[in-house]
DNA sequence: ATTGAAAGAATGTCAGACAATCCTGTTGAC
DNA sequence: GTCAACAGGATTGTCTGACATTCTTTCAAT
Protein backbone atom coordinates (compact mmCIF):
# COMPACT_ATOMS: atom_id res chain seq x y z
CA UNK A 1 0.00 0.00 0.00
CA UNK A 2 1.30 3.30 -1.04
CA UNK A 3 1.54 6.16 1.76
CA UNK A 4 -1.83 7.82 2.18
CA UNK A 5 -1.34 10.30 -1.21
CA UNK A 6 -4.90 11.94 -0.43
CA UNK A 7 -5.72 12.60 -3.87
CA UNK A 8 -8.98 13.99 -2.87
CA UNK A 9 -8.40 17.25 -2.99
CA UNK A 10 -11.06 18.83 -0.30
CA UNK A 11 -13.24 22.08 -0.70
CA UNK A 12 -12.60 24.04 2.06
CA UNK A 13 -16.05 25.43 3.17
CA UNK A 14 -16.86 29.11 4.72
CA UNK A 15 -17.27 27.22 8.41
CA UNK A 16 -13.97 25.64 7.49
CA UNK A 17 -12.24 28.75 7.22
CA UNK A 18 -14.06 30.50 10.01
CA UNK A 19 -13.14 27.52 12.30
CA UNK A 20 -9.10 28.00 11.54
CA UNK A 21 -9.38 32.47 11.56
CA UNK A 22 -11.22 32.07 14.98
CA UNK A 23 -8.80 29.44 16.52
CA UNK A 24 -5.98 31.30 15.78
CA UNK A 25 -7.25 34.53 16.31
CA UNK A 26 -8.17 32.77 20.03
CA UNK A 27 -4.72 31.20 20.03
CA UNK A 28 -2.87 34.51 19.44
CA UNK A 29 -4.45 36.01 22.53
CA UNK A 30 -6.12 38.84 19.83
CA UNK A 31 -9.32 38.14 22.72
CA UNK A 32 -8.94 38.80 26.46
CA UNK A 33 -9.90 36.00 28.53
CA UNK A 34 -13.32 36.51 29.41
CA UNK A 35 -14.14 38.65 26.95
CA UNK A 36 -17.52 38.18 25.18
CA UNK A 37 -17.49 37.67 21.30
CA UNK A 38 -20.59 39.11 19.62
CA UNK A 39 -21.72 37.64 16.42
CA UNK A 40 -22.82 40.24 14.90
CA UNK A 41 -19.36 42.06 15.11
CA UNK A 42 -17.85 38.91 14.17
CA UNK A 43 -20.18 37.96 11.15
CA UNK A 44 -19.36 41.56 9.97
CA UNK A 45 -15.50 41.34 10.44
CA UNK A 46 -15.37 38.09 8.90
CA UNK A 47 -17.74 39.06 6.12
CA UNK A 48 -19.79 35.74 6.59
CA UNK A 49 -23.53 34.80 7.84
CA UNK A 50 -24.46 34.46 11.45
CA UNK A 51 -25.63 30.65 10.87
CA UNK A 52 -22.37 29.67 9.12
CA UNK A 53 -20.57 31.86 11.67
CA UNK A 54 -22.84 30.43 14.71
CA UNK A 55 -21.41 26.53 13.13
CA UNK A 56 -18.15 27.52 13.47
CA UNK A 57 -18.65 28.61 17.41
CA UNK A 58 -20.24 25.40 17.97
CA UNK A 59 -17.29 23.36 16.72
CA UNK A 60 -14.49 25.51 18.63
CA UNK A 61 -16.93 25.42 21.80
CA UNK A 62 -16.58 21.78 21.42
CA UNK A 63 -12.88 22.01 21.08
CA UNK A 64 -13.50 24.08 24.52
CA UNK A 65 -11.80 27.19 23.11
CA UNK A 66 -14.64 29.36 23.65
CA UNK A 67 -17.58 28.73 25.91
CA UNK A 68 -21.25 29.45 25.14
CA UNK A 69 -23.72 30.07 27.79
CA UNK A 70 -27.50 30.12 26.30
CA UNK A 71 -28.74 33.61 26.00
CA UNK A 72 -25.27 35.29 26.52
CA UNK A 73 -23.47 33.60 23.56
CA UNK A 74 -19.38 32.88 23.01
CA UNK A 75 -16.54 34.01 25.17
CA UNK A 76 -13.27 33.41 25.82
CA UNK A 77 -12.85 31.25 28.97
CA UNK A 78 -10.81 32.37 31.59
CA UNK A 79 -8.61 30.16 32.74
CA UNK A 80 -7.89 29.11 36.08
CA UNK A 81 -4.64 28.04 37.27
CA UNK A 82 -6.53 24.78 38.55
CA UNK A 83 -7.22 23.83 35.43
CA UNK A 84 -3.95 24.75 33.86
CA UNK A 85 -2.44 22.68 36.49
CA UNK A 86 -4.63 19.64 35.21
CA UNK A 87 -3.87 20.31 31.55
CA UNK A 88 -0.47 20.23 32.19
CA UNK A 89 -0.32 17.00 34.43
CA UNK A 90 -2.48 15.62 31.41
CA UNK A 91 0.16 16.72 29.05
CA UNK A 92 2.75 14.91 30.84
CA UNK A 93 1.17 11.91 30.63
CA UNK A 94 0.97 12.41 26.93
CA UNK A 95 4.17 13.95 26.10
CA UNK A 96 6.52 11.48 28.35
CA UNK A 97 4.39 8.41 26.59
CA UNK A 98 5.09 10.06 22.78
CA UNK A 99 8.69 10.71 23.46
CA UNK A 100 9.10 7.26 24.99
CA UNK A 101 7.81 5.42 21.96
CA UNK A 102 9.44 7.78 19.78
CA UNK A 103 12.55 6.85 20.91
CA UNK A 104 12.31 3.49 19.89
CA UNK A 105 10.67 3.85 16.69
CA UNK A 106 11.69 7.20 14.81
CA UNK A 107 13.25 6.66 11.78
CA UNK A 108 16.26 8.76 10.51
CA UNK A 109 14.25 11.00 8.33
CA UNK A 110 12.12 12.16 11.12
CA UNK A 111 14.89 12.34 13.29
CA UNK A 112 16.77 14.66 10.95
CA UNK A 113 13.20 16.68 10.81
CA UNK A 114 13.38 16.98 14.42
CA UNK A 115 16.38 18.55 14.26
CA UNK A 116 15.72 21.08 11.82
CA UNK A 117 13.17 22.00 14.44
CA UNK A 118 15.14 22.18 16.97
CA UNK A 119 18.04 24.65 15.40
CA UNK A 120 14.50 26.78 14.15
CA UNK A 121 13.67 26.99 17.85
CA UNK A 122 17.39 27.53 18.90
CA UNK A 123 17.40 30.28 16.47
CA UNK A 124 14.35 31.80 17.58
CA UNK A 125 15.79 31.01 21.37
CA UNK A 126 18.46 33.84 20.76
CA UNK A 127 16.39 36.59 19.56
CA UNK A 128 13.30 38.16 21.40
CA UNK A 129 10.56 37.13 19.26
CA UNK A 130 8.05 34.99 21.96
CA UNK A 131 6.07 34.10 19.33
CA UNK A 132 8.72 32.76 17.13
CA UNK A 133 9.49 31.02 20.25
CA UNK A 134 6.37 29.60 21.04
CA UNK A 135 5.54 28.16 17.35
CA UNK A 136 8.44 26.58 16.79
CA UNK A 137 8.86 24.70 20.27
CA UNK A 138 5.19 23.72 19.18
CA UNK A 139 6.62 22.37 16.20
CA UNK A 140 9.50 20.44 17.85
CA UNK A 141 6.57 18.44 20.60
CA UNK A 142 4.19 18.18 17.50
CA UNK A 143 7.23 16.14 15.72
CA UNK A 144 7.47 13.91 18.41
CA UNK A 145 3.52 13.67 19.17
CA UNK A 146 2.88 12.68 15.10
CA UNK A 147 5.71 10.36 15.22
CA UNK A 148 5.18 8.33 18.03
CA UNK A 149 2.82 5.62 16.53
CA UNK A 150 -0.41 6.64 17.85
CA UNK A 151 -2.69 9.31 16.13
CA UNK A 152 -5.33 9.54 19.16
CA UNK A 153 -2.09 10.74 21.81
CA UNK A 154 -1.45 13.56 19.25
CA UNK A 155 -4.76 14.72 18.42
CA UNK A 156 -5.54 14.67 22.68
CA UNK A 157 -1.89 16.24 22.79
CA UNK A 158 -2.89 19.30 20.22
CA UNK A 159 -6.80 19.88 22.22
CA UNK A 160 -5.13 20.56 25.46
CA UNK A 161 -1.89 22.23 24.35
CA UNK A 162 -3.78 25.05 22.51
CA UNK A 163 -5.80 25.51 25.79
CA UNK A 164 -2.86 26.56 27.56
CA UNK A 165 -1.63 28.61 24.69
CA UNK A 166 -2.67 31.58 27.22
CA UNK A 167 0.50 30.81 29.56
CA UNK A 168 3.00 29.62 26.95
CA UNK A 169 3.39 32.63 25.47
CA UNK A 170 3.66 34.37 28.01
CA UNK A 171 6.25 32.26 30.19
CA UNK A 172 8.58 32.31 27.25
CA UNK A 173 8.66 35.73 27.89
CA UNK A 174 10.21 35.14 31.35
CA UNK A 175 13.70 36.04 31.85
CA UNK A 176 16.06 33.08 31.03
CA UNK A 177 12.65 30.93 30.16
CA UNK A 178 13.75 30.43 26.56
CA UNK A 179 17.21 29.03 26.99
CA UNK A 180 16.36 26.58 29.37
CA UNK A 181 14.04 25.39 27.76
CA UNK A 182 15.92 24.96 24.52
CA UNK A 183 18.52 22.77 27.53
CA UNK A 184 15.74 20.55 27.69
CA UNK A 185 14.27 20.26 24.14
CA UNK A 186 18.05 19.36 23.00
CA UNK A 187 18.33 16.45 26.22
CA UNK A 188 14.68 15.48 24.58
CA UNK A 189 16.28 15.07 21.39
CA UNK A 190 19.44 13.49 21.97
CA UNK A 191 18.05 11.05 24.26
CA UNK A 192 15.80 10.26 21.50
CA UNK A 193 18.31 10.08 18.66
CA UNK A 194 20.23 8.09 20.90
CA UNK A 195 17.34 5.68 21.21
CA UNK A 196 16.73 5.92 24.74
CA UNK A 197 13.43 5.47 25.80
CA UNK A 198 14.07 5.48 29.23
CA UNK A 199 16.07 9.35 29.48
CA UNK A 200 13.57 10.34 26.60
CA UNK A 201 10.98 10.04 29.05
CA UNK A 202 12.62 11.62 32.13
CA UNK A 203 14.17 14.89 30.01
CA UNK A 204 10.72 14.78 28.91
CA UNK A 205 8.95 14.93 32.10
CA UNK A 206 11.53 17.19 33.59
CA UNK A 207 10.52 19.50 30.23
CA UNK A 208 6.98 19.46 30.80
CA UNK A 209 7.38 20.54 34.78
CA UNK A 210 9.60 23.05 34.14
CA UNK A 211 7.15 24.42 31.61
CA UNK A 212 4.18 24.01 34.44
CA UNK A 213 6.35 25.95 36.83
CA UNK A 214 7.10 28.66 34.58
CA UNK A 215 3.48 29.29 33.64
CA UNK A 216 2.69 29.36 37.40
CA UNK A 217 5.41 32.13 37.89
CA UNK A 218 4.35 34.17 34.74
CA UNK A 219 0.81 34.28 35.93
CA UNK A 220 1.96 34.94 39.40
CA UNK A 221 4.19 37.63 38.67
CA UNK A 222 0.82 40.32 37.68
CA UNK A 223 -2.78 40.81 37.76
CA UNK B 1 -15.44 27.37 50.08
CA UNK B 2 -18.62 25.21 50.01
CA UNK B 3 -18.83 22.73 47.25
CA UNK B 4 -20.03 24.02 43.55
CA UNK B 5 -23.78 24.43 44.72
CA UNK B 6 -24.93 25.60 40.81
CA UNK B 7 -27.81 27.16 41.91
CA UNK B 8 -27.77 28.72 38.05
CA UNK B 9 -30.39 26.82 36.54
CA UNK B 10 -29.38 26.73 32.36
CA UNK B 11 -31.97 26.94 30.30
CA UNK B 12 -31.65 23.80 27.93
CA UNK B 13 -31.41 24.95 24.37
CA UNK B 14 -32.70 23.28 21.13
CA UNK B 15 -29.24 22.49 20.19
CA UNK B 16 -28.31 21.09 23.62
CA UNK B 17 -31.16 18.69 23.53
CA UNK B 18 -30.16 17.83 19.87
CA UNK B 19 -26.65 17.16 20.52
CA UNK B 20 -27.85 14.94 23.43
CA UNK B 21 -30.31 12.86 21.58
CA UNK B 22 -27.98 12.35 18.73
CA UNK B 23 -25.03 11.18 20.75
CA UNK B 24 -27.11 8.95 22.46
CA UNK B 25 -28.52 7.31 19.18
CA UNK B 26 -25.15 6.99 18.19
CA UNK B 27 -23.76 5.73 21.20
CA UNK B 28 -26.53 3.11 21.61
CA UNK B 29 -25.14 1.94 17.88
CA UNK B 30 -28.86 3.44 16.19
CA UNK B 31 -26.45 3.99 13.03
CA UNK B 32 -24.41 1.89 11.42
CA UNK B 33 -20.93 2.60 10.90
CA UNK B 34 -20.23 4.11 7.32
CA UNK B 35 -24.02 4.79 7.30
CA UNK B 36 -24.78 8.79 6.28
CA UNK B 37 -26.96 11.11 7.96
CA UNK B 38 -29.27 13.19 5.94
CA UNK B 39 -29.89 16.63 7.41
CA UNK B 40 -33.63 16.33 6.31
CA UNK B 41 -34.49 13.53 7.14
CA UNK B 42 -33.13 14.65 11.18
CA UNK B 43 -34.94 17.63 11.01
CA UNK B 44 -38.34 15.77 10.37
CA UNK B 45 -37.15 13.11 12.68
CA UNK B 46 -36.30 15.48 15.77
CA UNK B 47 -38.75 18.22 14.47
CA UNK B 48 -36.09 20.84 13.96
CA UNK B 49 -34.85 23.45 11.68
CA UNK B 50 -32.30 22.93 9.29
CA UNK B 51 -29.71 25.52 11.14
CA UNK B 52 -30.00 24.21 14.57
CA UNK B 53 -29.13 20.54 13.43
CA UNK B 54 -26.37 21.78 11.84
CA UNK B 55 -25.10 23.20 14.52
CA UNK B 56 -25.43 20.24 16.58
CA UNK B 57 -23.65 18.18 13.92
CA UNK B 58 -20.90 20.45 14.24
CA UNK B 59 -20.43 19.94 17.52
CA UNK B 60 -21.07 16.15 17.76
CA UNK B 61 -17.93 16.22 14.68
CA UNK B 62 -15.66 18.11 16.69
CA UNK B 63 -16.14 15.13 19.62
CA UNK B 64 -15.51 12.75 16.70
CA UNK B 65 -18.90 11.22 17.05
CA UNK B 66 -19.06 12.03 13.51
CA UNK B 67 -17.85 13.20 10.12
CA UNK B 68 -18.44 15.89 8.19
CA UNK B 69 -17.48 15.88 4.73
CA UNK B 70 -17.96 18.74 2.49
CA UNK B 71 -20.81 18.49 -0.03
CA UNK B 72 -21.55 15.24 1.51
CA UNK B 73 -22.29 15.63 4.43
CA UNK B 74 -22.49 14.18 8.07
CA UNK B 75 -22.00 10.04 8.43
CA UNK B 76 -20.84 7.41 11.25
CA UNK B 77 -17.03 6.88 11.46
CA UNK B 78 -16.44 3.65 10.63
CA UNK B 79 -13.24 2.63 13.42
CA UNK B 80 -10.60 0.85 12.33
CA UNK B 81 -9.26 -1.64 14.45
CA UNK B 82 -5.87 0.73 14.31
CA UNK B 83 -7.58 4.16 15.63
CA UNK B 84 -9.33 1.71 17.98
CA UNK B 85 -5.71 0.05 19.60
CA UNK B 86 -4.91 3.96 19.77
CA UNK B 87 -7.76 4.99 21.66
CA UNK B 88 -7.22 1.98 23.94
CA UNK B 89 -3.95 2.75 24.56
CA UNK B 90 -4.66 6.48 25.62
CA UNK B 91 -7.38 4.78 27.46
CA UNK B 92 -5.08 2.64 29.37
CA UNK B 93 -2.68 5.95 30.11
CA UNK B 94 -5.55 7.57 31.55
CA UNK B 95 -7.22 4.86 32.88
CA UNK B 96 -3.92 4.09 35.50
CA UNK B 97 -3.35 7.25 36.19
CA UNK B 98 -6.47 7.60 37.48
CA UNK B 99 -7.36 4.71 38.98
CA UNK B 100 -3.52 5.44 41.03
CA UNK B 101 -4.38 9.18 42.12
CA UNK B 102 -7.68 7.95 43.65
CA UNK B 103 -6.43 5.13 45.57
CA UNK B 104 -4.51 8.18 47.82
CA UNK B 105 -7.28 10.33 48.04
CA UNK B 106 -10.54 8.97 47.45
CA UNK B 107 -12.96 9.62 50.21
CA UNK B 108 -15.24 7.33 52.07
CA UNK B 109 -18.05 8.60 50.92
CA UNK B 110 -16.78 8.04 47.55
CA UNK B 111 -15.73 4.73 47.62
CA UNK B 112 -19.34 4.15 49.38
CA UNK B 113 -20.64 4.86 45.65
CA UNK B 114 -17.94 2.98 44.04
CA UNK B 115 -19.00 0.04 46.18
CA UNK B 116 -22.52 0.58 44.79
CA UNK B 117 -21.64 0.99 41.42
CA UNK B 118 -19.47 -2.30 41.44
CA UNK B 119 -22.67 -3.93 42.53
CA UNK B 120 -24.95 -2.67 40.16
CA UNK B 121 -22.53 -4.14 37.69
CA UNK B 122 -21.81 -7.39 39.41
CA UNK B 123 -26.03 -7.68 39.04
CA UNK B 124 -25.95 -6.58 35.45
CA UNK B 125 -23.26 -9.46 34.91
CA UNK B 126 -25.33 -12.25 36.15
CA UNK B 127 -28.26 -11.31 34.10
CA UNK B 128 -27.83 -11.37 29.90
CA UNK B 129 -28.48 -7.52 29.73
CA UNK B 130 -25.35 -5.88 27.79
CA UNK B 131 -26.67 -2.94 27.49
CA UNK B 132 -26.97 -2.41 31.02
CA UNK B 133 -23.83 -4.05 31.71
CA UNK B 134 -21.88 -1.60 29.82
CA UNK B 135 -23.72 0.94 30.99
CA UNK B 136 -23.22 0.42 34.88
CA UNK B 137 -19.43 -0.79 34.05
CA UNK B 138 -19.15 2.45 32.50
CA UNK B 139 -20.47 4.44 35.60
CA UNK B 140 -17.72 2.29 37.65
CA UNK B 141 -14.91 4.26 35.72
CA UNK B 142 -16.69 7.66 35.70
CA UNK B 143 -16.61 7.20 39.21
CA UNK B 144 -13.00 6.89 39.47
CA UNK B 145 -12.32 9.30 36.79
CA UNK B 146 -14.51 11.62 38.68
CA UNK B 147 -12.88 11.56 41.90
CA UNK B 148 -9.12 11.08 40.24
CA UNK B 149 -8.55 15.03 41.42
CA UNK B 150 -7.91 15.76 37.66
CA UNK B 151 -11.14 17.23 35.64
CA UNK B 152 -9.02 17.37 32.39
CA UNK B 153 -8.44 13.89 32.63
CA UNK B 154 -11.89 12.58 33.02
CA UNK B 155 -12.99 15.05 30.03
CA UNK B 156 -10.63 13.57 27.92
CA UNK B 157 -11.51 9.99 29.10
CA UNK B 158 -15.19 10.81 28.69
CA UNK B 159 -14.19 11.99 25.02
CA UNK B 160 -12.27 8.29 24.06
CA UNK B 161 -14.91 5.82 25.66
CA UNK B 162 -17.17 7.36 23.74
CA UNK B 163 -15.45 6.77 20.62
CA UNK B 164 -15.20 2.91 20.76
CA UNK B 165 -18.80 2.19 22.49
CA UNK B 166 -19.49 0.39 19.27
CA UNK B 167 -16.65 -2.29 20.38
CA UNK B 168 -17.39 -1.83 23.97
CA UNK B 169 -21.20 -3.18 23.39
CA UNK B 170 -20.06 -5.95 21.23
CA UNK B 171 -17.40 -7.61 23.61
CA UNK B 172 -19.04 -7.31 26.65
CA UNK B 173 -21.73 -9.97 24.56
CA UNK B 174 -18.78 -12.39 25.14
CA UNK B 175 -18.72 -15.40 26.42
CA UNK B 176 -17.87 -14.86 29.90
CA UNK B 177 -16.44 -11.82 29.04
CA UNK B 178 -18.84 -10.34 31.61
CA UNK B 179 -17.32 -12.23 34.72
CA UNK B 180 -13.94 -11.74 33.78
CA UNK B 181 -14.80 -7.77 33.75
CA UNK B 182 -16.13 -8.46 37.47
CA UNK B 183 -13.16 -9.87 38.68
CA UNK B 184 -11.32 -7.00 37.37
CA UNK B 185 -13.03 -4.28 38.63
CA UNK B 186 -13.36 -5.90 41.74
CA UNK B 187 -9.52 -6.17 42.13
CA UNK B 188 -9.39 -2.58 40.67
CA UNK B 189 -12.16 -1.20 43.69
CA UNK B 190 -10.36 -3.51 46.45
CA UNK B 191 -7.34 -1.94 45.50
CA UNK B 192 -7.99 1.62 45.82
CA UNK B 193 -10.39 0.81 48.96
CA UNK B 194 -6.84 -0.66 50.67
CA UNK B 195 -5.08 3.02 49.46
CA UNK B 196 -2.89 0.79 47.25
CA UNK B 197 -1.67 3.14 44.29
CA UNK B 198 0.59 0.65 42.74
CA UNK B 199 -1.77 -2.57 42.84
CA UNK B 200 -4.78 0.04 41.74
CA UNK B 201 -2.37 0.94 38.80
CA UNK B 202 -1.72 -2.64 38.01
CA UNK B 203 -4.96 -3.80 38.22
CA UNK B 204 -6.42 -1.21 36.33
CA UNK B 205 -3.68 -1.97 33.79
CA UNK B 206 -4.56 -4.98 33.56
CA UNK B 207 -8.02 -4.30 33.20
CA UNK B 208 -7.97 -2.32 30.26
CA UNK B 209 -5.75 -4.78 28.38
CA UNK B 210 -8.04 -7.26 28.60
CA UNK B 211 -10.90 -4.95 27.50
CA UNK B 212 -9.23 -4.46 25.01
CA UNK B 213 -8.14 -7.90 23.87
CA UNK B 214 -12.31 -9.02 24.06
CA UNK B 215 -12.75 -6.08 21.49
CA UNK B 216 -9.98 -7.64 19.42
CA UNK B 217 -11.71 -10.75 19.56
CA UNK B 218 -15.30 -9.45 19.01
CA UNK B 219 -14.16 -7.67 15.83
CA UNK B 220 -12.35 -10.46 14.41
CA UNK B 221 -15.41 -12.72 14.99
CA UNK B 222 -17.56 -11.61 12.74
CA UNK B 223 -17.57 -9.23 9.11
C1' DA C 1 -20.08 -3.53 -20.48
C1' DT C 2 -18.38 1.10 -20.35
C1' DT C 3 -19.13 5.80 -20.97
C1' DG C 4 -21.67 10.08 -20.76
C1' DA C 5 -25.26 13.02 -19.87
C1' DA C 6 -29.33 14.50 -17.56
C1' DA C 7 -32.44 14.40 -13.64
C1' DG C 8 -32.87 14.29 -8.84
C1' DA C 9 -31.27 14.68 -4.14
C1' DA C 10 -28.49 16.75 -0.62
C1' DT C 11 -25.47 20.13 1.04
C1' DG C 12 -23.34 25.00 1.69
C1' DT C 13 -24.63 29.46 2.37
C1' DC C 14 -27.24 33.41 2.73
C1' DA C 15 -31.02 36.87 4.11
C1' DG C 16 -34.54 38.14 6.95
C1' DA C 17 -37.56 37.72 10.64
C1' DC C 18 -39.31 37.44 15.51
C1' DA C 19 -39.68 36.04 20.31
C1' DA C 20 -37.11 35.42 24.54
C1' DT C 21 -33.51 36.92 27.26
C1' DC C 22 -29.94 39.78 28.97
C1' DC C 23 -27.81 44.21 29.97
C1' DT C 24 -27.89 49.12 31.13
C1' DG C 25 -29.17 53.37 32.53
C1' DT C 26 -32.96 55.88 34.48
C1' DT C 27 -36.51 56.72 37.53
C1' DG C 28 -38.74 56.44 41.80
C1' DA C 29 -39.15 55.26 46.73
C1' DC C 30 -37.26 55.09 51.22
C1' DG D 1 -27.74 58.90 48.82
C1' DT D 2 -28.69 54.11 48.27
C1' DC D 3 -31.34 50.61 46.59
C1' DA D 4 -35.01 48.57 43.88
C1' DA D 5 -38.22 48.46 40.03
C1' DC D 6 -38.51 49.39 35.22
C1' DA D 7 -38.18 50.57 30.44
C1' DG D 8 -35.47 50.39 26.38
C1' DG D 9 -31.97 48.64 23.50
C1' DA D 10 -28.83 44.97 22.44
C1' DT D 11 -28.02 40.16 21.75
C1' DT D 12 -29.10 35.54 21.24
C1' DG D 13 -32.12 31.32 19.93
C1' DT D 14 -34.72 29.65 16.37
C1' DC D 15 -37.33 29.33 12.28
C1' DT D 16 -38.60 29.82 7.27
C1' DG D 17 -37.39 30.11 2.75
C1' DA D 18 -34.38 30.48 -0.91
C1' DC D 19 -30.68 29.32 -4.35
C1' DA D 20 -26.21 27.86 -6.23
C1' DT D 21 -23.10 24.04 -6.05
C1' DT D 22 -22.02 19.48 -5.70
C1' DC D 23 -22.89 14.62 -5.33
C1' DT D 24 -25.49 10.48 -6.81
C1' DT D 25 -28.18 7.78 -9.61
C1' DT D 26 -30.56 6.61 -13.70
C1' DC D 27 -30.80 5.84 -18.34
C1' DA D 28 -29.47 5.93 -22.90
C1' DA D 29 -25.85 5.47 -26.50
C1' DT D 30 -21.80 3.49 -28.23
Amino acid sequence: MPPDLNLRISPRTVQQETVDKLRLAILSGLFQPGSRLIESQLCAQLGISRPSLREALRSLEAERLIEIVPNRGPSIPALSWEVATAIYEVRELLEVEAAGRCASRITPAQLRELERSLSAFEEAASSNDSIAQVMTAADFYSIILANCGNPILEEVHRGLVARISFFRGRSMSLEGRAQSSLAEMREIFESIAAGDEKAARKASKQHVLRAKAAAKISMDSDV
